[in-house]
DNA sequence: GTCTATAACGGGATAGAC
DNA sequence: GTCTATCCCGTTATAGAC
């Protein structure tokens, strides 16, 4: 079945914003990749801000699903942690995409308020996710705790991003690996 | 004593560069920002790509310089760790810039190879620095390394490059500080 | 929903006077 | 070194036909 025109305008604008960055990407580059002109995605999008926050809003459904499934899946701390960090080593695809959120991040003072502020909400999300789910391993007895959860939490967020940076710089993805060699480290079992 | 033309456009440029992104800021902006007119920019940088190649290869030099202080100041592995923490806090300035690396790295796509060249020297030359140090630190018994040091490394830039995103996001320092409470907490003595 | 046509503006860059 | 003037192109966005 097709995808219909305004998904396939999102995954394009998804993968420009998230390759080449918000302020370097046009309608111009969507309508011809899409095989429509340009006005016309002013139909679906009338404004790149309109654009933007549909991204954003998408992009953090997507991950919330994301990482229930992760939930469902593995019932220990250290298990949920290795699958958060596999997840972000895919999103990096050949090393070519960041994150949205680390791409919007750069970009934040082109970006609408609105936009802003679910780019926060994104990091809330994460943070609070990762911080249930060490404080879950030091139950289970699978992540040791140096620090308060809230802190390994930020810390966890911090450096997945910075090896998205690190492996797009480069375009090797083994760049990532190498930076998170440490976190994995200290998941047991 | 006044700063010359081509400096002060450097200056106002990486600072555009670290607020904006390289893609996001323009001529005419330094042109007022400066007094002059856009096309006398032309005369000290003929295009965007020499502006830039300008601004990393000053950011590297200055970098290097701001390394070996710290070398000069501080005998221990931790202390040097410690300070390179303060280094990219202070970078931060009130959450407002990025590192203009983090930047850059954003926006590749846009820049010239020789652009790219010198984003990779600098993190080259970072994870270096930050390698030796830890080393150094184990030697010392200020660091305690948990994996091979040329992972540390990789992981503690980052871990300082993500938090710097994150800071940035929110405009808020204590993001940054959040993040690298685990890492500061490592470093005995 | 998509089209053509166009408005209105800003971008990087150049020529040549001073 | 800086100026004015200009070129050429790309940008977002809108109007109105189909």
């Amino acid at each position: 079945m097709p995808k219909d025109t305004r998904t396939e305008l999102l995954d394009l604008a998804e993968r420009a914003v998230r390759s080449r960055g918000f302020d370097a990407f046009s309608y111009a580059d969507l309508a011809s990749a899409i095989g429509i002109r340009k006005a016309s995605i002013h139909y679906h999008f009338p404004t790149k801000a309109d654009l933007s926050d549909a991204l954003m809003t998408r992009y953090r459904a997507r991950f919330s699903t994301l990482l229930a499934d992760i939930n469902a899946e593995h019932p220990t701390g250290a298990a949920r942690i290795r699958a958060l960090t596999t997840l972000y080593r895919t999103a990096l695809h050949d090393g070519s995409t960041l994150c949205l959120c680390v791409s919007f991040t750069s970009s934040v003072e082109s970006l609408t308020p609105a936009v802003r502020t679910q780019i926060k909400m994104f990091r809330e999300m994460m943070a609070s996710w990762i911080e249930t789910s060490v404080v879950l391993g030091a139950k289970d007895g699978t992540v040791v705790l140096n620090t308060p959860a809230a802190n390994e939490a930020r810390a966890v967020l911090a450096l997945l991003e910075g090896a998205h940076l690190a492996a797009r710089a480069d375009g090797d993805l083994s760049r990532f690996d190498d930076a998170v060699v440490g976190l994995l480290e200290r998941l047991k079992e």
